[in-house]
DNA sequence: ATCGCGACCTAAACCGTTTTAGGATCGGCG
DNA sequence: CGCCGATCCTAAAACGGTTTAGGTCGCGAT
């Protein structure tokens, strides 16, 4: 009943006109020189027999997959699933789409706890998330030749040939401190992580470095590897805090959390801002937004992708980033 | 300066090893009659020489890419992006982190409008997030013979072929209309889409037939392709609904922040439930939750789908689906 | 008639693996 | 001595495209 389906090849596509599988190649793929009627037949007939070109040969002779892969991983552990893979998975699914526009298609390939890349698959380029210090799959990729687009500065001095994507935090972070001074905050607080990437970094010296300027004092909460964001947030709003800057969303939402079950009100009691996507959340919690756009992040990186495996040197690109204030309070 | 870092080959491991390639490629994939003391030599050659296999040649050789897509798409629209692509990236997250332990990687392959798989990239089985009616992925698939797993299940009659992974919502569903009905909902209504996929519908269905079955008024808002969740949700609220069950988390949050605006508290003058990840916002917004694992599911999928091209018949799976209730109010 | 050239097409090499089919060497046994 | 089987290894044929290096033909110019 059920046909082999045999796979129809170019062999057959050429067999059925009458051609070597030169001229099909040609005439399919607008290369060569074919009469044009020959062409337009050839692609007829290909269409008709249902041919589909077997990519893993077109990879093989051109060297090109048209695969850009998104490094996943290197950190495994249950706090990277819970924190960073929410906007992990928006730089995919964002560089997967965008990557429609470019005929490419995106992968996610694993990385080893050493570091290393799978080659379970063939890739163009690499996407990385938040490199962290002495990386090895930079290291790696240097190596290999292997073009690299990294969302987040790269903390290891000297990778050139990477492009770097990223968030302008600084000002709007600023903006938001100072919209908490304003308010009337007089111990704002930051809720930190425990990675070793610049954006975790520059958030702690950006916010450290502000508090100086204006004679505040340092409350710094750092949620440890181990350790929950909800501890963290009790400990923070014990040590007194009256507004907080939560590094995500996760940590934010501990504050959230936290403050409810303290019956604190926003933003009389407590004023609270975090980073995170643009989420209809922001339409009703009272909470601020530093919006880092994840899926816009991806898309951008593919885009300097695509254009480094053009052949056009690595162009890095700073994407802004917008704050969002809470809603003032309702019928006021 | 730059070496042209030519990529050494399993001809260069053979030649610096003094082997035929056969045996070479006998060694590092442990097959074949090679000599142990030969194997252990090939393979630390092999390490030493930085030696890669070119999974391009693999795949064409094998018939075998190790790439699962998930097919993204067929729904282009705003609202597609804003609405389902949440859910949709996580399955892809999951499903990423999930192929990892089999050896695979997760491709996002795109759908053109017309609903054809783009050919750009190889892959050996496919992932369907919600098919639709008559859903031309499910035909193309049949007749190129590509193994797929659906997440929900196809309307479409006779897809035997395909197996389904999907979340047991209705058991949650009527939980959940039945605790808003204990606490004194007499006017529960049903915050849904447009998409003429399974959950939808049998959502739709469940709560008409839950309606049917305690006597109530069914009070449907169906958020139209071109509008926004924010109007059907003030339509609802007008409508004078007393508790609202939404479609996904974004109506939810409609129905959240449109409560807001009214000053209506949670679940005194509203009660909510939606169906959604289990996010961190759960721990302070006062709705319920139907925990839609995305991430889950999208494992899940992975796992059926490597166990059916290991020639497997197809095996569907139905995931446990939890129901969060709201928490208690603070100091209750 | 012959040459040159453009237009169109083809045979065969090539990409880097895996796999098939078949050596070579050696010890044991009749 | 000759044969056999076990053991270890190799040459060459795939896999399915793209690309290189021609080949043939017809026609206008010499």
């Amino acid at each position: 009943m059920e046909k082999p389906a045999a796979r129809v090849g170019i062999r057959d596509v050429a067999r059925a006109a009458g051609l070597s599988i030169t001229t099909v190649s040609w005439a399919l793929n607008d290369k060569g020189e074919v009469a044009e009627s020959t062409r337009a037949r050839v692609k007829a007939l290909a269409a008709e027999l249902g041919y589909r070109p077997n990519q893993a040969a077109r990879t093989l002779k051109s060297g090109r997959s048209h695969v850009l892969a998104v490094a996943i991983g290197h950190r495994e552990s249950a706090p990277w699933q819970e924190t960073y893979m929410p906007y992990y998975r928006s730089v995919l699914a964002g560089a997967a789409i965008e990557a429609v526009e470019h005929g490419h298609a995106v992968a996610a390939v694993p990385v080893s706890a050493e570091g290393r890349l799978s080659d379970a698959v063939a890739f163009d380029g690499l996407i990385v998330v938040d490199p962290v210090r002495d990386d090895p799959i930079l290291a790696e990729c240097r190596a290999r030749g292997i073009p690299v687009v990294a969302d987040g500065r790269p903390l290891d001095e000297g990778y050139d040939e990477v492009a770097i994507v990223d968030s302008d935090v600084r000002e709007p972070l600023l903006r938001a401190l100072d919209h908490m001074r304003g308010a009337g905050a007089a111990r704002p607080a930051l809720l930190t992580g425990s990675e070793h990437d610049a954006y975790t970094l520059d958030t702690e010296r950006w916010y450290a470095e502000w508090c100086a300027e204006h004679g505040l004092p340092e409350i710094v909460e750092r949620v440890a590897p181990d350790a929950t964001p909800a501890a963290a947030a009790s400990a923070l709003l014990a040590r007194g805090a009256d507004a907080v800057h939560a590094l995500n969303e996760t940590y934010g939402n501990a504050v959230l959390a936290r403050a409810a079950a303290l019956s604190l009100r926003l933003p009389d009691d407590l004023q609270v801002t975090m980073a995170g996507e643009r989420t209809s959340a922001a339409d009703y919690n009272g909470a601020g937004y530093l919006v880092l756009d994840g899926v816009g992040t991806g898309a951008a990186a593919v885009r300097v992708l695509v254009r480094m495996l053009e052949g056009e040197p690595p162009a890095s690109l700073r994407l802004p980033c917008d704050l969002i204030l809470p809603h003032p309070p309702a019928g006021g």
